[in-house]
DNA sequence: ACAGTTGTTTACTCGTCAGTATACCTCTTA
DNA sequence: TAAGAGGTATACTGACGAGTAAACAACTGT
């Protein structure tokens, strides 16, 4: 047998276990900051209250964010992130463009039901560092495109009726964004029946005669 | 001729003059902090800044507001309220459920493009003392039931076609609350060409065969 | 003229909170 | 075993901003 496997589970920790340490520490600072941003809001909580709730120091934050901005920030790029990515893939898809449009818009509003949705749902601009906004809207921006190009290429091949593309896409996020101020975990309905009955009102309309 | 209308304008006022410029000023106030709400933010608005910009000082302000708090639920407050009247005055429209439910959308959609609407849908009930969250919440969900009402109605006459009510109001009003996001009054799109365009979008949806 | 009311200012208090200086402790590595 | 790096705590600074005390000024009504 090789020395290595012979070895008993030894307690001293290898630098990979220890930079995975390090980033799950940084996880949880990130997973309880941003649930209190979502239920006090991001100005009414303080690092101290975070730190607190992770039987911390508010320097122990410091020493893995540089600043409350960064919290935040890294909250919402978290949640973009997911929407960006969910976004892609289903671009990517083959079928009309209407379909690619019902993926996508059913992972947003999925992820509109999660903590880090919420959190960029709910997250003005106003409130990041001139630096973390202008990163912040470009992530926005990003999105609001790979849903516009979808919707025009559902107007092209005739699977999508819509005047404006671009109102289209402030239509459909507007409504999706909304999913994070009201959802409730709790409550009735599961995100999967909120996201499906959401998308499929967005994509036949409240007329009779509308068909999907 | 009698001795009112004999006498000359008069320097000094009489207390409805007074009572009108008091309530004036007030307005002034009200009016100055939106403007300052909408573009900083809340929290990043100090009564000092709203104070400098009506060249007066910040005790000035506490004479015409209890609170800060109270300056922003007066503001809220004034959204609200018209979009409540113009809803209750469409619900009583005749017409056919759809008919009304257009009405009351392409005004909710207008109030959107205006300084207290924005501040209605960019205030977050956080940001509110308990006690005007509780008379927020209370006018938002007065709102919300005569929108489901006529969706209700709708449905019944058959000029609505929706799964859940209640999915249906959140999913309008998101669209529409989101107007007040990336509307920009300098834009090539007009406040009635943006509303048109959306509720129009809500009505038929992005399917071809849609309606109305 | 004088007492009261209204509106405004100057100058202050007080609490909160982001962010930091510094020390200490522990584990790693040479 | 000593030097260093990583992680945490205590104790602090400094700014900001809501709200107030107290005085002053103007006007009103008696």
């Amino acid at each position: 047998m090789a020395r290595s496997s012979a070895a008993v589970a030894s307690p001293w920790s290898t630098p990979e276990e220890r930079a995975r340490e390090r980033e799950q520490k940084r996880e949880a600072v990130l997973g309880t900051a941003v649930r209190f941003f979502n239920t006090k809001g991001f100005h009414a909580t303080s690092l101290d209250d975070v730190a607190l709730a992770l039987n911390v120091t508010k320097p122990t934050i410091y020493h893995y964010f540089a600043s409350k901005d960064e919290v935040l920030f890294e909250c919402v790029r978290r949640g973009l992130e997911s929407i960006r990515e969910s976004a892609t893939t289903a671009a990517a898809h083959g079928g009309t463009g209407r379909e690619r449009l019902r993926t996508m818009l059913l992972d947003y509003a999925i992820v509109m039901t999660k903590d880090f949705g919420i959190c960029v749902s709910r997250t003005q601009d106003t409130q990041l560092s001139p630096d973390s906004r202008t990163r912040f809207r470009a992530l926005k921006r990003e999105i609001d495109i790979i849903i516009r190009h979808v919707i025009e290429e559902g107007i092209a091949d005739g699977s999508i009726k819509a005047g404006d593309p671009r109102l289209a896409t402030f239509t459909v996020t507007g409504a999706l964004n909304w999913i994070a101020h009201w959802y409730d975990p709790e409550g009735r309905m599961s995100a999967q029946d909120v996201a499906e009955g959401t998308v499929a009102m967005l994509l036949t309309g409240l007329s009779p005669g509308g068909k999907d």
